[in-house]
DNA sequence: TAGGCCATCTGGTCCT
DNA sequence: AGGACCAGATGGCCTA
């Protein structure tokens, strides 16, 4: 049984697909059969709970603590150190309070994209909720699959 | 308990 | 100058 509503369209074709893709696409850890059984609430969206469950106004109330308790974690990407950096952006708790949230936000969308992608490929309903590699991976798979069935119809 | 996944914070870089 | 994007770090939760 597939999940998405498109997956209807598809014949007992791309079900074998999904099943050899098992034994040959994936190394075990993308297994696309279920690796445990049901669990009717595949964490029903795990990180959209989090993310309304006040993560928001939590979020907000910390930032203010943190940014006074937290000392600042440095690190050194690429290879430079600061000091020898072009211009060092110095910035108030205020605007970083505001880059924390308008991070937030944009993570908040990449994983509404995320879920909105999870609804798109056809995974076993009694499979527990992919994770983003897992769904990004299983995308292209996807999409490659029906590729190749339109260049070969 | 280790490892996977995720949310969040953070500082650097790019772009407008 | 400031927002968007990115990647590293960290800590929490969950599962095998």
């Amino acid at each position: 049984i597939l999940d998405s509503p498109e997956s209807r369209l598809v014949d007992s074709t791309f079900i074998n697909f999904v099943n050899d893709m098992n034994l040959i696409e994936f190394p075990q850890k993308y297994s696309l059969a279920p690796k445990r059984q049901v669990n009717n609430t595949p964490h029903s969206s795990r990180s959209q709970m989090r993310l309304n469950d006040s993560s928001w106004s939590r979020g907000l109330e910390n930032d203010a603590e943190r940014l006074v308790t937290t000392p600042p974690r440095y690190c050194t990407r690429g290879g430079h150190d600061h000091a020898k950096s072009k211009r060092r952006r110095i910035i108030t708790v205020v605007q970083r309070q505001a880059a924390n949230v308008r991070e937030r936000k944009r993570m908040f969308s990449l994983n509404e994209a995320f879920d909105e992608l999870r609804r798109k490929v056809p995974t076993f309903a009694y499979e527990k909720r992919l994770s983003r590699i897992e769904t990004l991976r299983l995308a292209i798979v996807y999409i490659s699959f029906m590729t190749d069935l339109l260049e070969n119809t």
